[in-house]
DNA sequence: AGCGTTTACGTAAGCGCTTACGTTAATCTA
DNA sequence: TAGATTAACGTAAGCGCTTACGTAAACGCT
């Protein structure tokens, strides 16, 4: 909070201006029944004093335009960077201010959500993936539905268990073609290294993948959704010796993590194994070797993740599937 | 705003409580002077009824812990999205939201430090590069001159012209290390692909550069500073053709985009030309091939900067400095 | 010219919360 | 055990703003 008794109200604009506080608050915010010469001077009163708007009092008094909450996992993660740029893209359009939190496990996000819902925001937009079992999300579900109850708005990224909005990347579709392509590459080891299997985004990819792939999957590895998640989980895999001739990383961060573990150890790509991810992050193209991915517009989603949220209420929930694109790029290639 | 007639009060608490407004406030804020159990008993029947803090009230009234406002250029970029982290796991520590506004430009940078204000944020972190000429700084630094004034608390990320609290890479220095090091490889004909000239992180990588490699220094290209401003910088020093052996990016980021068209051309680095960069983002090292650059620890500085706006008001403004380390990897290499 | 409308403003009632100040009962000091 | 603290709670005064309502003047119409 401001401290120092110098901070100037609105009351002080109007006294100076020789206007009631009524028609001050007008001028300001543009609302009609104050003469157009009367509502200029006021502004410049207020701009030669300094006059900065007090959002809480506006809030309060039931005006001013709402910000956004957002949600995910990790801002340094390219993942969510991408879709914050997105988000925070319209919501700069719209004048409104982004409120972003970091927040990786349920409790977490329950806590976040309601700090959001303190603030007031108008809408919410969750970008983490959502868990398999309902029960994990019960505490944040619950406390979102709340929130919609007492009209917010809210958003989320992918399979969540709660009737809002959503934007869907088609995780399982893109699977599918990862599979194909490796497939068609004459792949019949391939070994996965995964994020979490609890979570909704893991699972899809993981059932595109096995749908295609079938018994050509040898060797699932589990890890941290992040490149360390992706690093330790080929050191797995290459310790169990199962002659894989390629490796999937359930992300493409994951499958950095892969890349470094192999490059590390003197494994070339694809000579000796290819390497494929998903998203396509804006780095996947520049990596050594460059990345085969199944591309997901994150920044795409993100805007219209936050554009969902500010069409008509009527309706609702919608939802907005966003379909993947295979990216072959040199990290793939025939098994030796 | 949230909407319908709904919304609990604490007021609805007190009274289903069976207390005052007072003690109920007292109760949830913490503040003794309230019996432990009346206080437990509050805080139950609150919970139960699904209460939730209106923040905007609490700060109006004076209470209530303020928000942290950060400002990057763009947060989708790995620099800025690394920053971010930063500050907003020390934010979490502290309990603080974050309001994250994208502002490229001095206008922008303004507007939304009054967004800022007007949401009566406890600190601002300006994560952005200032300018060389300090009028172009001038409104904006005035604004949080104003906002210094009224008691927020602000820190800057790199040489600003203003009074304030600041965490200054060292990037003359880290500009004399690549420098250095290309140097020492035997390059005597190096081009840099700079991001715009009047910006002090550019100015100051670019002093650092010159001060050592002197004559050896054939070309600069000044572009965006970001990917696609390293890609064009590189096509136009390609067209120029004056066969260099080396090309610093003044950022990993441009770095990549530097890398993405020597790629594209069919050049190999560092064999035909070497390449380096600043910051050290944390994909650096998996590029291809992996990047020699300027390790600048982007989400310390973060924290950091945050950390400064937390300490005490006095004796400030304070200025805490981060050297640079050179990682050497393989983009770079003897000239031919 | 007379009456209804519209326009341009002022007055004042909150929005939901914190906290200074009072009041009363319980605890302590000598 | 009387007087002084202290603890536990209630009362009420705002925090800075928007907006419903009221009023007077200016405007429109027949």
């Amino acid at each position: 909070m401001a401290a120092r008794g110098t901070t100037i109200r609105l009351a002080d604009v109007a006294e100076r201006a020789g206007v009631s506080l009524a028609t001050a608050s007008r001028s300001l915010t543009g609302t009609r029944g104050v003469s157009v010469t009367l509502a200029e001077h006021v502004r410049e009163v207020a701009t030669s004093m300094g006059y900065v708007t007090n959002m809480h009092a506006r809030s309060l008094a039931g005006g001013g335009e709402s910000s956004i909450g957002l949600i995910v996992s990790e801002i340094g993660d390219p993942y969510f960077a991408e879709i914050a740029s997105g988000v925070i893209g319209v919501a700069a359009e719209h004048q409104r201010m982004v409120q972003i939190s970091h927040a990786a496990d349920p409790a977490a996000v329950l806590a976040q959500i309601r700090l959001l819902r303190a603030y007031r925001v108008g809408a919410i937009v969750l970008a983490g993936s959502g868990h398999i079992d309902p029960t994990m999300d019960a505490a944040a579900d619950a406390e979102l539905a709340a929130f919609q109850a007492s009209g917010g708005r809210v958003a989320v990224v992918g399979r969540h268990h709660i009737a809002a909005d959503a934007v869907l990347p088609d995780n399982v579709a893109a699977g599918r073609s990862i599979g194909q392509h490796l497939l068609e590459l004459g792949h019949r080891r391939v070994a996965l290294v995964a994020g979490p299997a609890t979570l909704n985004t893991v699972a899809d990819r993981l059932a595109g993948l096995r749908e295609v792939l079938g018994d050509a999957v040898v060797s699932v590895s589990h890890q941290a959704f992040s490149r360390a998640g992706g690093t330790t989980g080929a050191a797995e895999l290459l310790a169990l010796n199962r002659n894989v001739t390629a490796i999937v990383g359930l992300s493409d961060v994951m499958a950095i993590g892969v890349l470094a573990t192999l490059r590390e150890r003197g494994i070339r790509v694809p000579e000796d194994v290819s390497v494929a991810g998903f998203d396509d992050i804006s780095v996947a193209a520049d990596l050594s070797p460059a990345l085969t991915t199944a591309r997901l517009p994150m920044a795409e989603i993100g805007t219209a993740a936050l554009r969902l949220t500010m069409l008509d209420p009527a309706s609702r929930p919608r939802r907005k599937a966003f379909s993947h694109e295979l990216i072959v790029r040199e990290s793939t290639g025939p098994p030796r």
